[in-house]
DNA sequence: CGGCAGGTGCGGA
DNA sequence: TCCGCACCTGCC
């Protein structure tokens, strides 16, 4: 984590059960950090791993219900998490655009390694973001260089709309969802489908659902309808009908529970959807 | 070698 | 508000 001019490593370890849940924090950084820093460090960890988060309602409502009520018996608690900062999930989120997953993690680590740093902590490797300001240094040519494309354009302009500070984050986090989602159209290469996921991954809305990209279309069809293509409205409309106010959360257990799976099993179809 | 992939901006109807 | 189209690149 780059956190005010720091990098900082971040270990948490459980300490507490699904009902009575705890958890311990080390922060790793080669200077020593003031008790000010760790102050002000502490509420960003808490946002980032959205541990203020109440979902118990959801829970609640839907536990009996008969699609995603076993899956929330299974996955008790699970919750959005947005980890990285906005800036840096907006880069995650315009590489991810138009691309296969090996080459947005392609795109990712020529980013890495022209402008990131590679840093080590408790025997791990990792490599950092940077500052946006290391970016307006750049051009985008040098951008294209490392095979984004056209998302280079995307990136160059993400990156002078925040060095200007024409989008705040912290205001963000404060703002209702039609304002936060305003204000996200407003940057350049950002449209429906990447405000969707911006909006529960990383500002916690749970009812965000508004767009269904054809990835999440064809994996959605086979796990709820199980069928091999849906139209994206009828699915809209299964979510909206079901789990009304809580409609991306739910997607998110279902969607977190198939890949979950498949780490566990070989799931066939799932494969051949999957392009590397 | 054309078609397409975890989309978006833009111009024109 | 709703189309059609161009767009980097890698891979099938």
């Amino acid at each position: 984590m780059v956190w005010s001019g720091k990098e900082l490593g971040l270990k948490f370890q459980n300490r507490g059960t699904i009902n009575k849940p705890m958890v311990t924090l080390s922060v790793f950084c080669k200077d020593s950090l003031s008790k000010e820093f760790i102050g002000n460090l502490i509420p960003e960890i808490r946002w980032r791993f959205n541990f203020d988060s109440d979902i118990s309602e959801f829970a609640r409502k839907f536990e009996h219900e008969r699609r995603v009520g076993p899956l929330i018996e299974k996955w008790r608690g699970m919750k959005p998490v947005a980890g990285v900062s906005l800036y840096e999930m907006l880069i995650i989120f315009v590489l991810l655009q138009n691309a296969t997953v090996g080459r947005t993690v392609q795109m990712l680590e020529n980013l890495f390694s022209r402008f990131g740093r590679r840093v080590t902590f408790d025997d791990k490797k990792f490599s950092t973001y940077w500052e946006p300001s290391k970016i307006m240094k750049s051009t985008e040519q040098n951008l294209r260089e490392l095979k984004l494309g056209y998302r280079a354009r995307f990136l160059m302009k993400i990156t002078e709309q925040f060095t200007r500070n024409e989008i705040d984050e912290f205001a963000l986090r404060k703002m209702k969802r039609d304002e936060v989602k305003k204000e996200l159209l407003k940057l350049y290469g950002i449209g429906p489908a990447s405000v969707n996921y911006l909006l529960f991954e990383g500002f916690y809305f749970p009812e965000s659902l508004e767009s269904i990209p054809p990835f999440e279309q064809k994996l959605m069809s086979k796990v709820i309808f199980n069928r091999s293509l849906v139209s994206t409205k009828r699915i809209l409309k299964f979510f909206r009908e079901n789990y009304r106010g809580w409609e991306m959360l739910a997607f998110h257990y279902f969607w977190e529970d198939l890949f979950w799976r498949r780490k566990q099993e070989h799931i066939e179809w799932l494969e051949k959807e999957i392009r590397l």
